[in-house]
This record gives C-alpha cells, structure tokens and sequence, in this order.
DNA sequence: AGATTGATGTAGCGTCCGCTACAAGAGGAA
DNA sequence: TTCCTCTTGTAGCGGACGCTACATCAATCT
C-alpha cells in the first residue's frame, strides 16, 4: 500500500478538519500535523511558515464555505423575503453549521485584529454569501441589492447575538424588523 | 515614597489596558504582568490562576463598558429611529470604541467557543448596550422594546461587516432599513 | 518578645512552541 | 554509474508558557 503523497492539496482538507473541530486560535503545528497524519517538520516543509501554512488554510476554508452555499441552493427561488429569511435562518441551524459559525467568530475576530490573512478570508467569504443571498432574492422583488445587503446585516446581527446567549434578542429584533414570522 | 498596595482592585485596570492594546489571544502572565508592574509570581497569588485572573478581567472589562455607556448618554432623547441610530454610529466612531471592538470579537469568539468567563461576560455587555439602546429610543416610539432590538441587530451587523472589510454593505444594508439617511 | 500571617523575590520545573540542522532514501538525469 | 533534487525522519535548539517551592521581610496579634 503505497503511502499517499504529501502535499498543500492533500494536507488543507484534513488541517481544515481539525480546525474546525479545535479552532484557530490554539492551533500550533504538533497537533495540526498529528491531525493531517504527518509531522511538524513536514508542516513547515509544505508550507514555509506557519503563517503562510494559516493563510492558505483559511483560504482554503473560504472556498469550501463557498462550495457549502453552492449546494446549499434550492431549485427555486423564494416569493417573499420572509421566506428567504426564513430558509436562511434553516440553513443556518443545520448541524453542519454550528462548527463552522463556532470558527468564524475566530476569524472575524483575527480580521478586526489584523492578523494576516484574516481579513481576505473574512471579506471572501462575506462576498461569498452575499452574492448567494442576492441570488436568493424573490425575482419580483423592488430592489434585490438593498434588500440582499439589509438582510445580510440582520442575519449577521443576529448571529452575533446568538454567540453570545442572546437568542431571544436577537428573535425579537428579526420579528420587529416584519422579516419574520413565527 | 510607599509603593502602591497591589490587589487584585488595582491590577485590574492596568491589565484591561493591556488586554485592550494587546488583545485576549496572546494574553499571557509574564507580559500581563510586566504591564501592570508586578511578576508572573503575583498575579497567580492574587488571581489563583490565569483562568480566574480572565474571567475576572473580563468582568471588570464588562463594568467599564457600562460606564462607557452611561458617560456616553445625551442630555435628551433623539425623537425620531433614524436620529437614534446617528447617534448610535457616531457613537461607535470614536477613537477609544475602536480598541474596545477589536477586543469584542476576541471576546465573540471566546464566547462562542464556550471559554470560560467569556460567555457571561458578552451576554453582561450586550445586556447593557440592550438598555442604554431601549433608554436612547424616542419618547414617542410605538415599540421601544421591539424598536430596540431591532436597531441592536442591524447594528451589531453592521459592525462585523465592518470588521471584516465589508463597510460597503454594511452602509446599503442600513441604507435599505430605512433607518439611515446620507 | 515571640509567634503568626500576608506579600513579595528568586529560581526553577516540566511542557509546549516554531523552527532548523543533518542525514538518508528514492527517483530521475547525465 | 554517478549525480542531483525532492521528500522525509530524527533530534534538538532557544525560548515562552503556567505554575510551584522556598526563603525573606514587615506588620500584626497574643
């Protein structure tokens, strides 16, 4: 049994794994390493520094964040915006969801800090879901655009709140705002 | 010249203002310590251990954002939503807000990885801001409480927009509200 | 006076950190 | 064959980490 090759390609999805399960924020090589079934030594072969090795790890999240929404699309379009929100809010509480929610305050947080490769990460990925919000817009709706950004910052609000145990909140506002119904 | 009894009481501002320069992630004793003008030795006499020295600092953290919130109330209240959320942002735009966000998400974070102190901490803060938010509401307002919750969302969006370089949307997003005019 | 208690300094423990030096094997190129 | 480059293992460096052992000194109490 030949040994599977080593390389960026191979080793970001399993590095991308435990960071999702362990977080970035005490992520250091032994563990990583351990983790993608190589050694530090290689870590820092494949990818120069650790810096580096971080920055493609979040670009590389940033793409299959991307690739989630893509099959996350349903095969049609909501009429109303509450129903778009609605589905959103759904998407948002699958199981799948909460550890990636969990990992990007950690990145949100490097961004606002100015850790390198944070922010392009952060900005890819809020333009990520932008842009699939607006492609989620009712066809008939007035303004596709405001409406898809005003959305994003309610969702995003409320998420924020939620992270910090203030669901109730945050379901108050999203029903104050007409968006949503219960 | 008696040197300054240190406690726990006296630490604890010259350690805020380290963790606010310097951030929570890489917030460790010796540093800490050498901000404040004592040893790694001292803070563990007085704190126990690092864990309780955060969870307390961040308590502490919690009580002079309130005191913030309070020197930060105007003589009258704003009569219309959108005078409210003027206010709000011009708010958030001063220089000393900034150091304090770049530690919220730090703290979003903690929070959301369930660290311990951090959660208690966010919810105590965002408790406060709730508050002083439902006290800035207009005299008038149909729905304070509602009213309230619903700026607080839009708002804590619009910041992590922000935080991760989307300034842009978060501006249409509170444009498309209708809270906000240019 | 003698004993007790609290506050502090010095030194160091064991562990983890990012990273490097060095050697060795494998496979292709000359 | 003889190189040479790519990949990998082993070992370890220097430093930071949280925390502790131990001694000291001043203040307080009996």
């Amino acid at each position: 049994m030949p040994t599977a090759p080593l390389s960026r390609e191979t080793l970001l999805p399993r590095l991308a794994a435990h960071v999702l399960e362990h977080g970035l924020g005490g992520a250091s090589l032994r563990p990583l390493a351990r983790a993608a079934g190589t050694s530090d030594r290689m870590l820092i072969y494949h990818f120069g520094n650790k810096e580096t090795l971080i920055a493609d790890l979040l670009g590389y999240i940033a793409d299959i964040y991307s690739a989630a929404l893509d099959a996350a699309l349903g095969p049609q379009r909501p009429q109303t915006r509450q129903e778009c929100l609605a589905r959103i809010l759904a998407e948002g509480r699958k199981p799948a969801m909460a550890a990636f929610l969990v990992l990007w305050w950690d990145i949100v947080a490097g961004s606002a800090r100015g850790l390198p490769g944070y922010r392009e990460a952060a900005h890819a990925m809020m333009a990520r879901q932008l842009a699939w919000l607006e492609g989620q817009m009712p066809e008939d709706d007035p303004d596709p655009s405001g409406g898809a950004r005003y959305m994003m910052t309610l969702i995003e609000g409320a998420l924020m709140l939620s992270a910090v145990g203030h669901e109730d909140t945050a379901l108050q506002g999203l029903l104050a705002s007409g968006l949503l119904r219960l």
